[in-house]
DNA sequence: GGACGTTCTGTGCACGTTCACAGAAATATC
DNA sequence: GATATTTCTGTGAACGTGCACAGAACGTCC
């Protein structure tokens, strides 16, 4: 029955100063560890410490100090993202082992609603944090603005259109489609299309462009489908567009794995052989590629890697150090597997 | 070049009671929605909150009122959950939606290290949050012993074994084990066999009492293989050593879908039909589910429903209302599909 | 022995709120 | 019109810390 009210009040600074026969400002000392203290009197303030069970009050501290030493990572429509998106995992991962490193705690927000987005905004100007990374938003997102407009220190992971004045990580969307694209020529295919997806966002846009770029003149804007979200079904549905508009169709470049799935299955189901008939690539190296039959050739992601990143890059802002430079794009890696 | 530093002092209390030409004690009530105030000085302080940009500082409001309005949820071991578990998104998911509407934050802290623990403890005795939420932890681990010592408002999801005192919200696995097993007998099979895991675990041990329960008469301890792990491997080797032993095996509830996975390769390898000549049945509607061949027909967790009795749980107790009972278990549901 | 630098310690103030209390103003009651 | 009651407002005191400053203790050097 540990209710709020029946737990016994804290020791503060003020009970381990008695304890010890010092003042207030040595144990503040010896607690941030700075110089001109002591040892008998250092040993005395540990020694307190231990014997009332003396934790920081970090409301306190924050008040004054300004800082929290905490990070906000926030996830943005987590329904398509969380349950969908294998790379979120590893973002998260790779964030909180970097902010790890400099004892930065992580704490991670959820937007599913616009009643998240405000009480989120709320939050960050309350001064929880002391800066943010934001993974899959948009541009025009309300969170984004909020931010901007509080003046938080704020890196994106995989950096919206159109702002280029924002800190951001990322890859190189459009190079990883183009040498995808370009391998899956390389195999011998004459009629290649796209899977697109997401196009309103920075990814899949790039990703377009990635094939177009490979393609050069033999690129045929009939044998591009499109949908709004990365997702098996929408691979489905995109796989018969395709094959009711090019039943000559060997090749095709779907904008994910998910997506790559959702268009074998109707490859199976209409009687093409993958690779023979028709090659498949992907793009994330999630698990659905390794489930697939035959393994799906794919880009692989550094996630872990681009959450390190983009944490250095919110340290350096929190810090008041200009980062190197105003983004950085990380370097993916093809998969090769046997679907092409 | 939004550097802490050059961020201008952020307008308080005081500059609006002087805009607004009230006194603080009369600001504090408007801003906590207080009955007596008199419509002009409402409105006046409100223009004024608009005019100066005030926003409350947080910091300064737990340091006095000792709550902060958050709600941390731990994550433990991500590395294994976060990439594998497909619940662990709609439990986060739902958690966060009951949140919302009592306009609570959910904060979530992962935990992938020794050190991660000790300082996210180190943030929980910091009063950064009201109470927690911890999924998938175990009642040795560091971060739930130092909770317990905090004393700070806790709810596990899926409890852990043999701490009768703490509160949890989980699903009733007897009964759910018991009515899919009960469901595929209703298919006709004579003789079924159970692929039993983690008997030490709570979930394991009750989903062999269902699988019992349902059998009735014609349990056979004979029919049942048990393995301390909840993996593919081991439903294969678990479903060779029931063929050993019964060759006439015509059903098979697995005590999870990798479980049940594992035996359907065993069973496509040694020529036995699915469903026709052994119906099977798993647990827990993950992705394995759908990606079987034929699907398999398995128990659904309700994930966000988990989720939201959590969150419901834990604000009951930060606001010192007892909850009605000590754990809630939520009732599951049977995805029936081609597997049985 | 006095002046001086170094190392160490204690104290007042500020951070921005909420809360309890006292008192003013407005309204109701006799 | 005096008094009781309700509604409204202002003020002082916390909350627990960090920081700047003043000063004490100690040793060093002329």
């Amino acid at each position: 029955m540990a209710q709020p009210t029946d737990r016994p009040r804290r020791a503060t600074i003020f009970d381990v100063a008695a304890e010890a026969n010092v003042s207030r400002g040595t144990v503040s000392r010896v607690l941030n560890g700075e110089p001109y203290v002591s040892d008998t009197a250092r040993e005395a303030i540990e020694l307190a410490i231990a014997r009332v069970g003396y934790v920081r009050n970090m409301a306190a501290r924050n008040l004054v100090t300004q800082r929290t030493h905490a990070i906000g990572l926030i996830v943005h429509e987590p329904h398509s993202v969380f349950l969908e998106d294998p790379n979120i995992g590893a973002i998260l991962l790779g964030t909180n082992e970097r902010l790890s490193l400099e004892d930065y705690q992580l704490v991670c927000l959820i937007i599913g609603s616009d009643r998240d987005s405000a009480r989120v905004a709320d939050y960050l100007r309350g001064g929880f944090v002391d800066g943010v990374i934001i993974i899959s938003a948009r541009e025009y997102d309300p969170i984004s603005l909020a931010i901007a407009e509080i003046g938080l220190p704020a890196v994106f992971v995989g950096h919206p259109l159109s702002q280029p004045d924002i800190h951001y990580v990322g890859i190189d969307n459009r190079s990883a489609a183009r040498d995808i694209t370009a391998r899956l020529l390389g195999t011998g295919r004459q009629r290649v299309g796209m899977l697109a997806a997401a196009l309103d966002r920075d990814s899949g846009a790039e990703r377009l462009a990635g094939f177009r770029d490979a393609l050069g003149d033999r690129f045929d804007p009939e044998l591009v489908v499109s949908h709004p979200l990365y997702s098996r079904a929408n691979g489905a549905e995109g796989m018969r567009a395709l094959l009711d508009r090019a039943p000559d169709i060997d090749g095709v470049f779907a904008a994910s794995d998910a997506i790559a799935a959702g268009a074998m299955d109707v490859l199976r189901e209409r009687g093409r052989r993958v690779p023979e008939d028709v090659g498949i690539v992907g793009f994330d190296d999630s698990d659905w590629a390794l489930r697939c039959q035959p393994e799906l050739s794919t880009v692989r992601q550094p996630a872990d890697l681009l959450g390190m990143a983009a944490a250095s890059m919110v340290l350096d802002l929190v810090n008041g150090k200009q980062p190197a430079n105003q983004g950085s794009l990380l370097p993916t890696e093809i998969q090769w597997r046997g679907s092409a």
